[in-house]
Formats: C-alpha cells, structure tokens, sequence
DNA sequence: TGCCAGATTCGAAGCGCTTCGACAAAGTCT
DNA sequence: AGACTTTGTCGAAGCGCTTCGAATCTGGCA
C-alpha cells in the first residue's frame, strides 16, 4: 500500500536503480535527475523500508542495549543510560532495541545476535569478567560498553572514572578538615560477583586515601537501609576516630542518616556523608540533601552509542583504535558535608 | 555465512517451503518429515534470518515503545514501565525498539511507523489530547496505551486506577480520623497540557473526598522543592484546619517536609503524608518513610504489551474487543501518616 | 567528422524468507 | 471399483531494496 521505490522511479522517469542510488548516493547521479528523483518522492510521501533495504544491505541501522535487570530493579542512573543512548541513536538515524538479557541467559543472546537484526550491540552493566562480552566477541559483532571488564583490550567503552571520584569525594572532605574517613560500597555479593563499580570504586578509594595520607575504612554493605544502619554502628565502634563517610550505595545512605538519629549525631555538624556516583534526582529527596558526585549518566549512554557507531561507520578495512573514554564524576555540594565536629 | 534455510531444506532433503512450513506450522508437515527437518536445523545452528523473515511475511514482531523524555527526566516509575514492557514482549518473542518521540516531533513517528519495521506501539505518558495516538490511529498502526486518553473509544490501554487510589489515600487517613485533607497534584503546566495522571488524580481526589464528606481543598505544585515548601505554607495560610496532606509529585513533597520542619511540626505527629503513585524505591529514601499508594509500574507495562500482542495475534477478520484495563496501586504504609493531632 | 574516456543511467540478479497453486499419494464413500 | 476428499510436499513467484556489470550519452580532441 506504501509507494515503493519503484513507484518513485516511474514517476521521476528513471531506473529503480538510480532512485536507490540518488537515495543513497551511492554513485553520482546528475543535479538535474536527483531533483526530480527527490520530487517524485516528496510528492508520493515515499520512506524507504526498513526490512528490504536491511536485508539487500545486510546494514539495519539497529542497535541493541543490552541491560540485565538487576535483583532489586533499575535506578535513576540506568533510566539516564537509556535515554541517552536511545537519543544519540536517533541523532544518527539508528534505532536503540531493548533486550533485556539476563546475565545467566547467554542463550537470550545468540538468539538475538543469530537473527541479523542488529548492526551492533551496547552493553550495559558490565562485570569484570563478563561472559556476555566474550559471547559477543566470539560472534563478530561489533559493540561497545558503558563500563568495562578488567581487561577490556580493544573493546571500546565509556565508564565513570572511579579513580577520579574518590579522589574528588575524598578532596571535598579534606578540604573541609576531615582527616579520617571511611567508605560505605555496595553489597558484598557485587563486589563478589566483579560488578565493576563495585571493584574499582573500592580501589580508587584506598588509593586516594593513602596517596593523601588519610585513615580509612572500608567495607561493603547489604543494598538496604537495615544493612546501612547496621554497618554504620559497627564502623563507629571499630573506628571512633570516624568524622566522615563517602557511600556508593543510595539505599544503605538512609539507613547511615537513621543510625545517626539514632544516637543523636546530625548531619554535617557531627558527621558528614558524601555520596558518590548517585544522581541529584535521587540526592535531592534526602533531607538533608546529600552532597554528592553525579555521575553523567546520560553523557555515557550518548558516548557509548557514538563509540560503537565510530566503530560500524568506519570503512571496513582500516585497523580503527578503540575509543576508551573515562568521565568524571560532578561534585554537588549539598548540605551533608561539613567540617569535623571539634571533638 | 550463516547458514540459510535453503542449507537446512538440503541437508533434510525436503524442499525449501517444507521447512518453512514446519517451521511456522503454517501446514501440517508429517512428523517424521519435522524431525529430519528439526535435526538439520540443529546440526547447522540455524537461526531464522529475522529481516527476509519480516519482509516476506510483513510480520516483524517488534514493538515500539513511544516515549517523550519530559523536562526532567524520566523516573523510577517510567524506568518499571520499560522493563516490564521489554520482559513482556520478549517472553512473547517479540523485540521492543525504544523511539524516544517527543511530543512535539510527529514526523519522527511518521517515519517510524513508514518504515514497516514495526508491528505496533505501546504509547506512554500519555494526554488526555494526544497527537500521537490521532497519528497512529490514521496511520492504522495497531496499538495500546500505559494511560489513556480522554475519550479512549475503542483503543485497548492499561492504566491505574486514579479514582481508586484517591479513594484508598482518603479512606487511609479517614480511618486515622483526619477530617481534613488537602492534594497537592502534579505541576500546574501538566495539567494544563492535559498530562491524564494529573488531570484524573485531581477528579477522583474531589469526588472521593466529597463522597466521604470531608473537607478538602486542592492545587497544582511546581515539580521542586521550593514550590512545595511554598505551596504548604499557603495552605496552612488559607486551610489552618488541615490536617494531612495526599500528595502526587515527589518532588514537591520534599519541600513541603521542609516546610513542617521550619514550623517545628513532626510527621506524623503534628501532620500526616500519603503520597501516591511513587514507588518505594523513592518513598523509602525519605525520611520518615512516607506512606505511599504504590503504582504497579511492572504491572502496567506488561499488560501494556499484552494487550497489544492480543490485537496484533487476533485472525485480522475478528471484531475484537478492546482490552481496558485499571489498575489499583498498593497502599505500602510508611512512618508519614498517623492520627491527627487533638489541637 | 570520427573515436574514446568519463559521466550517468539501466537491467538484472540476488538478499533469505513466506505463501500460493498444483500435484502425488493415501484414504473415504457409495 | 471409480470418483472424490484429504494430507503432505513441491516449485515458483514475490516482499522492496542494493549492487554489479554493462549500456548509453556526453563532449573533447585529433
């Protein structure tokens, strides 16, 4: 029922082949033809279809994100990726698909590579050692990551600079007074599993701490406010000396700010919290509003999507350097970070 | 490089069309004919080329989820719909493809729905007026709604259940013996394009209270804290009776928390919260843990998908009914909400 | 004026699958 | 036993586009 491209030919008196090749240029075509090519288009409201060209070119222009859902469901921070890549994909005429792959579901996975529907894949939420990633590899499909594995070789990415955010949330603190701080992670079973954030969270941490020259204690923490008031009671009895703390877990931060109420301390004047990597969306809804580093999540959805289309645009021969991109945190002062309470 | 079904017709020995036939049982295939057929397959790791398949059969089996990116971003709720949306569709063997529309942008959905790579649409955040559904209703895409429009007619949707849930806040605080009960409702530029959450809320929260025959008064609230903090003094201003406040905009409610703790009130001792249609995801990061009706996000976009599939995998000559459906949200009761204070 | 390189345009062969009409084989009914 | 379904299978014609080799048409130059 949709005019077909040989429908636009007829019309602009010319080859089906010379629609296809004013289209997509391809091979010159004269001034004179293309206009009338172009006319004979506007004039029958002619789209190309998708499936026959995809299948004639064996280029869709869709691209796959790949985004397990996690246990207790996706944030704020995920949502940011999506959105972010899905307009980047359409800036650049490309369709984002959602597929939702469990991590235990390789199978998920071949079925949707196996199908020549995607032109290349977008990962999210990526572990260290991430099988989904090798499965990837082995099957030839260009993709890129938002994250990264432990040895991400070749492989493009985009990734928060956990180094970088530590030591920003540790600077922040510092420069307040605080000499002794500690850091609240996510669970043990993401740190187990090599959740990436998790793991170099945790080493950014202890590095910048010691490169500045500061105590610190670290530890994961159950994903929930019993998990976050527990853990705060057991770091201030193991560590008295404690004026601060930088937590990478939204949900166990209220069950910190609770504990606190507990025995009467406040926030900043007793004890002082900075939040890393949670977005401002989330920080607000805190009283008091959590000082925080904002991750640019929606800058890393845009930037993987642009990584891998660098990758599928490049002619196919050139030996093309992978694009590993880390971005910084944006430090957010809200009114949880003070100085050290004169004890 | 994959193997085509031509490889698999051969190694079977039965002609192509056989294997499609027993492939899609669109004939019946004699059983011992399907195993052959089966095993071959098997043996070549074939996999259906999903475009050839589409283009012939004019079934692509992806669905669209159309959503516009608001000013500030999407939120837990709209990330649940997306899930549960692209779970659905996958347990059903369909893809869904992500187009970010903005309302504005009607030629994007034009060109969407041009293509022919979609069987059909799922349209969120929807208006009482939309655009989107005229042009999909005129394109002749098949599709459904999370939310719906002010005269649905015959298009199927899910939605929640306005009326209900602001029946469930007033008869929540009812039992606590409030007798007064104010709304504070989403932005005053939502209700004026007609957001349909904002709009019905509003409606049902007037008739429930009326209907239970206690005060009420009702406004529109910036999205932010500020204007929440600025919207409850004027209520306690003009309404010093109030009692309790039911509250739609999460943002908003944090300002008017702020705005208890400036006149020394506690929650809920000195005023009571509900809040509705936010998850707990964000009402658990408050403090106190706000009382809240619960929106079933996974629910609806699940059924969203649902009821779209039962359209498009109806015999096309049926007169199919449209599927509508409301759905309640699910009191979760926090520390916001008590007894009212005997002033 | 005649011949050739270069610039355009054409026709046809697929891409991998669905689907339709036809046909052979195997019952079914009277 | 002959005419007629029914069941299972085959071959061929597309679906709407890209792409390749070849044909056509310029103008330039000898």
């Amino acid at each position: 029922m949709p005019p077909r491209m040989i429908d636009v030919a007829k019309r602009a008196d010319v080859a089906l082949s010379t629609v296809s090749y004013a289209l997509n240029g391809t091979r010159p075509v004269s001034a004179s033809t293309r206009r009338r090519i172009m006319r004979a288009m506007e004039e029958l409201g002619y789209r190309p279809n998708a499936l026959a060209r995809g299948l004639a070119s064996k280029r869709t222009r869709i691209l796959a994100l790949l985004f397990p859902t996690p246990e207790r469901g996706l944030g704020v921070t995920e949502m940011e990726f999506v959105t972010g890549a899905a307009d980047a994909a359409r800036e650049h005429g490309y369709h984002l698909m959602l597929a939702p792959s469990e991590l235990r579901d390789i199978h998920e996975l071949e079925h949707l590579t196996g199908q020549g529907l995607i032109d290349g894949a977008l990962v999210m939420e990526v572990r260290l050692d991430d099988e989904r990633v090798d499965l990837l590899g082995q099957a030839g499909l260009p993709f890129s990551m938002i994250g990264r594995t432990s040895d991400p070789g070749t492989i493009s990415y985009a990734d928060i600079d956990f180094e970088q955010t530590t030591r920003d949330a540790i600077a922040h603190l510092m420069e307040l007074g605080h000499r002794c701080v500690g850091f609240l992670n996510h669970s043990p079973s993401a740190l187990s599993v090599g959740y990436g954030p998790t793991v170099r969270a945790a080493e950014g941490f202890r590095r910048a701490a010691s490169d500045a020259g500061i105590a610190h204690i670290e530890r994961p923490c159950g994903d929930n406010a019993a998990a976050g008031k527990a853990a705060f009671h057991e770091l201030r009895a193991s560590s008295p000396e404690l004026t601060a703390l930088v937590v990478m877990n939204e949900r166990a931060v209220i069950g910190v700010m609770n504990a606190l109420d507990e025995i009467s301390w406040r926030v900043p004047d007793d004890f002082s919290i900075v939040s890393i990597v949670s977005s401002t969306r989330v920080t607000e809804m805190m009283r008091p509003q959590l000082t925080t580093l904002e991750p640019p999540s929606t800058e890393l959805g845009r930037l993987g999507v642009q990584i891998l289309l660098d990758q599928l645009e490049r002619p196919h021969d050139e030996p093309l350097p992978p694009t590993q991109k880390l971005l910084p945190c944006r430090l957010v002062v809200g009114a949880s970070s003070g100085p050290p309470p004169a004890r």
